[in-house]
DNA sequence: ATTCTTTAGTCAATCGGTTTACTACCGGTC
DNA sequence: GACCGGTAGTAAACCGATTGACTAAAGAAT
C-alpha cells in the first residue's frame, strides 16, 4: 500500500531510475529504443506510479505551485471569481494553487509570504477585496502581481478596475437615456476612498461634458455601504423639491442601490418610470434580484483574476507603461432600472443653461 | 540573495547541520548547553532562516498541507464561508490549504485527487456546495472528509446541515406566531432534491403536529431556484380565493423568498403585515438587503467548514454512529418578515378542523 | 587488430533538510 | 589504569526524484 517510487518501476522495468525518469519526462527519448520506452511506460501505468513532486522540487527548484495572498477574497462573496480565475488559469496550465487569507492583518500577511515562500511556490498573487493602494508585506520575491490592488510605491505589475472610465459608461448611458438630474449616491468616508473619488471622478466629468451643472444636493453618501444606510441617503435625495429632484441615480454599489429601491418603495416611486438607477459591481445575488433587475457596471473580476495569474505564469507580458498598472474596462449590464425620464415631474426639459 | 540554508546556519554558529536541525526544531534540546542554543537561534534569526519544507517533508513524510477539493464553492458566493473555515483552521494549526475547484467535472476530480497527493498532502477535504450524496473519485486516502455531502457507499466522516430539523424551526416559528394556511414554495426538480426534500418532509412533520391539513395547493415549485421563476410560482398562491390563500410562506432559499417578495409586491400584498416570510440559507447579500429584511433559517457554512477541518486535522472526533454523519443545526435568524396574520382576510380562525 | 562511433544505458552527486547511531572528551570511581 | 556516566556534540544515511558525467558492448572504419 506504500506508494510506488521511482526505483520501484525501475526494478520491475529491469532499468535503472535514472532511465525511469528520463522516459517518463520525455528527455533524450532517442537515446532508448522504442521497446525500452514502451515497457517503461506500462510499467509506470500498470503500477500507478505518480511521482513524487516534493522529491521533483527539491532537485528541480520548481515546485508548479503558485499563492494566493488575499485579504479576504475567498471568504466573502463580493470578489469569488477572482479565486475562479486564478484556479483556472493555474489548472490549465498544470499548477496548483495555495489560498491564503490573511484578513487584512499584517502580521498574517508576513507569515503567510513566508510560509509560502519556504514551500518554494513558483509565484506569488496578491489581492485585495476592492480596488485600493497597499503597502504589501516586505520579502515579496519579484515577480508577484497584485491582484484588484497595486503598491504604493510601485515595481510590481498590478490590475486593476478602470472605475472612472466604468462610471463614465453609467453617467453616459443616463444622459443619453435623457435625463439631465442625476444623482450620485456615495458611500461615507470608509472603506473604499479610491473607488469612490474615481467613481464620482467618472460622474462629474459626463456631466461636464453634457452641459449639465450638478446640484450640490445630488452628492450624497450612505453612511456604510449597506442597504439601510443607502436607503436614508437617498430619501433626502427624494425628499427635494420637484424642480431639483434627480431623475436618475448613479449608485456607488449595487448594495447601495438596493437601498435606492427600498426607499422609492417607500416614496411610491416607481423605478424605472420615476426613477431610474444604475448600480456599480454587477454583484450576483443583487443585481439580478433585484425587481427590477439593475443595471449596473460589471466590475471584471474574473478577467482580472486571469490576468493577474497569466502575468504571473509569463504566458501574457504585463504592460510597460511606466507604472506597470493594467485598468481593466468594466463594462456597462443593461437591465431594466433605466428608462426615460417620465415628462411629468419637474419641467420638461429644465435646466439646460 | 539565495536563500539561507541549514549549513549557511551550521558553518555561521559553529555546530553541525544536525545541531542546527535539533535546537531549531526544540527536539532532545538538553543536550545542548544554554550557550549554543541562543547562538544557533539567534544566527538562524540574523540570516533570517527559513526551513526548506520541501525537503523536510521529504524527510518526515509530513507537508502540513492539506488539500480542499470542491466542486464550485470557492467560486461562487454561496459557501464560500466553508472555504473561510477551512482557511481558518489551516492557520491555527500552522497548516496551508492547497484549493482546487472541479467545476464538478469528474476527470478533473480525478486529476486533482493525483495532484494533490502527489503533492504529499497530509490530508483531504471534499466538499460540494450542496448538501447531496456523491459518488466519490477513487483513491481518496483514507481521512478524507466530506464537507457539505456525503459519500453514497460510505466509510468516510461526513458533515451536513440537517435541513430537516431547520425546516421544522422555521415552520414551528410560523405556526407560533398563528398561522395555519402555510405554503412551501419549493424548488423544480433540480438541483437540489436532497435538501427539498428534506425541508419539504420538516415542514410537513410541524404541520401534522399542529393538526394542520395542508391544502395540496399550498406546495407549489418554482422552476429553478431564481426570484423570477419564484414569483411565477408565489403568483399562483396569491391568486388562490382568500379564505385558501397563505398567510405565510416557508420558502426553499432565500432567492427564493427574494421572488416571493416581488410577487407580493406586485400583487399589493405587504409583507410581512398580509403575508409571513421565511426562507433558508441565511444568505449574505440577500438576507439583509430585502425589505422587510427577511428571517431565514440559516446554513451553518462556517462551523461545518470548521468541523470538518478539525476532524481531519485530529484535533476534533468525529460522531462514531454507523453512517459517521454528523448533521450540524441550522439556526433560525429572526429578522422582520414574519408576523402575526391579519385577522382581516379569509376567517378569524378558520381551518382548525 | 585497433580505433572510433553509436547505442543503450548506468553511477553517483545533488537538492536541503531529519534522524539514527556513534564518538571524543572530561571528571570521578573502583 | 580501567571503567563509567554524562556532556556536547558529529557523521552519515535517508527521503525520492533529477542530471551531468561516464561506460560497456556492438558494429563500422581503417
Amino acid at each position: 500500500m506504500a506508494r510506488i517510487k521511482i526505483a520501484d518501476v525501475a526494478r520491475e522495468a529491469l532499468v535503472s531510475a535514472t532511465t525511469v525518469s528520463l522516459i517518463l519526462n520525455g528527455r533524450n527519448t532517442d537515446r532508448f529504443p522504442e521497446s525500452t520506452r514502451l515497457r517503461v511506460h506500462r510499467v509506470a501505468q500498470e503500477l500507478g506510479y505518480e511521482p513524487n513532486v516534493l522529491a521533483r522540487g527539491l532537485r528541480t527548484q520548481r515546485t508548479h505551485t503558485i499563492g494566493l495572498i488575499s485579504d479576504r477574497i475567498a471568504t466573502t462573496p463580493y470578489a469569488v471569481r477572482m479565486v475562479e480565475a486564478a484556479q483556472d488559469v493555474a489548472r490549465e496550465h498544470g499548477r496548483l494553487l495555495f489560498l491564503v487569507n490573511t484578513g487584512g492583518d499584517a502580521e498574517v500577511e508576513r507569515d503567510a509570504v513566508r510560509a509560502l515562500l519556504a514551500q518554494q511556490v513558483d509565484g506569488l498573487v496578491y489581492a485585495c477585496m476592492w480596488h485600493r493602494p497597499v503597502d504589501p508585506p516586505e520579502g515579496l520575491p519579484t515577480g508577484t502581481v497584485f491582484l484588484d490592488c497595486f503598491p504604493r510605491e510601485g515595481g510590481f505589475p498590478s490590475v486593476v478596475p478602470d472605475d472612472r472610465e466604468g462610471a463614465r459608461t453609467a453617467v453616459d448611458l443616463l444622459v443619453r437615456t435623457g435625463h439631465r438630474r442625476i444623482a450620485f449616491v456615495d458611500i461615507g468616508e470608509e472603506p473604499v476612498p479610491l473607488a469612490s473619488g474615481l467613481r464620482h471622478a467618472g460622474y462629474l466629468e459626463v456631466l461636464r461634458t453634457a452641459g449639465i451643472t450638478p446640484d450640490p444636493a445630488w452628492h450624497v453618501h450612505a453612511k456604510a455601504a449597506t442597504a439601510a444606510d443607502a436607503r436614508v441617503a437617498v430619501d433626502s435625495l427624494l425628499a427635494l423639491p420637484a424642480h431639483r429632484r434627480p431623475t436618475a441615480l448613479f449608485c456607488f454599489n449595487d448594495r447601495i442601490a438596493a437601498g435606492a429601491y427600498a426607499s422609492a418603495r417607500h416614496h411610491g416611486v416607481r423605478i424605472p418610470q420615476d426613477l431610474s438607477v444604475v448600480g456599480y459591481d454587477d454583484q450576483q445575488l443583487i443585481a439580478t434580484e433585484l425587481d427590477p433587475p439593475l443595471t449596473t457596471v460589471a466590475l471584471p473580476h474574473y478577467e482580472m483574476g486571469r490576468w493577474a495569474t497569466e502575468v504571473l505564469l509569463g504566458v501574457r507580458t504585463p504592460p510597460d507603461t511606466g507604472e506597470g498598472i493594467l485598468r481593466m474596462p468594466c463594462p456597462l449590464v443593461e437591465r431594466e432600472s433605466v428608462c426615460p425620464p417620465s415628462a411629468s415631474p419637474g419641467q420638461p426639459a429644465d435646466d439646460g443653461q
